[in-house]
DNA sequence: GTCTATATTGAGATAGAC
DNA sequence: GTCTATCTCAATATAGAC
């Protein structure tokens, strides 16, 4: 059992919630630490840089992405099921973290750029290839449609999921669970309205 | 027919790129003036700030959508096909313009938070409500499903059309028409396969 | 309209006392 | 583990010559 330092923690709370409503670059680490309620100084007694708190923010984040798209693919049911979890784990983890799941979608060039944000694009690449993975099965054995690429496709239906963290959502009471089952909805059925005698 | 300064342009059109590819926070003017071929300090001389350059290239990116829109709600078609339009007039938009369309996406937050963009978030909030009165009109008239609030399509919709700008999407000869089809395929008729005898 | 030179501020990071 | 004090550098912006 690895110690969790309380301390370390907090700050890390603190600054996930301040990278994720005015951005990574535009934090200053003085901001965090007022909000921590400590002087700027004290925090590289933590922390080596401004950066490695965020590049650990997002680590444990995409690990805890890793590890349930894993449990979903390892239960083995098909293409639509499987498709209807993964939303549902995402929207799941993006109600616990709301500010990882804002800075994975926000700083996706502030990853790409910053030096030492290997591991964190590794993780983000595996979370990748579940999704692929279940898309393209889902075509192959015709539960989707072949018309449109699995890339394509996987492109809309992510950036849906994570965005749902972006921003405020209409409605207040528009429960995570509504959401998922629009976001399935939609992607899967379609807006358009549903013809007689058509499958839900 | 007012003067088009070619200076201005010029260097709006070396600024949008860097802002669209690194960011406006990230972008430094010097970086800019680089570009140009000029000194940091002579920008001065055509713009105020480097906060002033990026409102008038989200501003013109804003009223050029806008245009466009009003277009298409005055065709006064029905709601799947204003749908369709709206779709391929913004795909047709950030081909035209990719990156004022790449920071449309990717600086919301740098908008809401600049003080003095406030024209440019009038001009996105009409934009935004063009989309709505299309979808909620869908709805009433029973070509769209009533079980997906209309502000939440919307979301989904949108955000789908403008990330279209963001990253490279698989396969670079994915013509930007065909991201249209698949755009609207999927969010009309669904990514589930079709059920035979159901309209495509 | 561009250059040179510089003022000014803000931010990340460090050293050492407590 | 936190504070005080400060270093250092980078970045926006300005003033005035050419």
């Amino acid at each position: 059992m690895t110690e969790a330092p309380a301390r370390r923690d907090e700050i890390l709370a603190v600054a996930a919630e301040l990278f994720a409503r005015k951005g990574i670059k535009a934090t200053t680490v003085r901001e965090i630490a007022d909000a921590v309620g400590v002087l700027s100084g004290s925090l590289y007694h933590h922390f080596p840089s401004k950066d490695e708190m965020a590049r650990e923010i997002l680590l444990r984040f995409l690990t805890a992405i890793r590890d349930r798209y894993t449990d979903v693919l390892a239960r083995g049911e098909g293409p639509a099921r499987a498709l209807r979890a993964l939303v549902a784990a995402s929207l799941q983890l993006s109600r616990e973290q709301p500010d990882a799941t804002a800075m994975y979608q926000n700083e996706l060039r502030y990853l790409r750029e910053t030096p030492g944000f290997a591991d964190v694009q590794e993780a983000a690449a595996e979370v990748q290839r579940a999704w692929l993975r279940v898309i393209e099965q889902g075509v192959a054995d015709g539960a989707f449609r072949h018309d449109v690429a699995p890339r394509v496709f996987h492109r809309l239906i992510r950036d849906a999921v994570w965005l749902s963290g972006r921003g405020h959502w209409p409605d207040g009471d528009d429960a995570p669970g509504q959401l998922a089952d629009a976001i399935t909805t939609v992607f899967l059925d379609g807006f358009a309205a549903p013809v007689a005698g058509q499958p839900t």
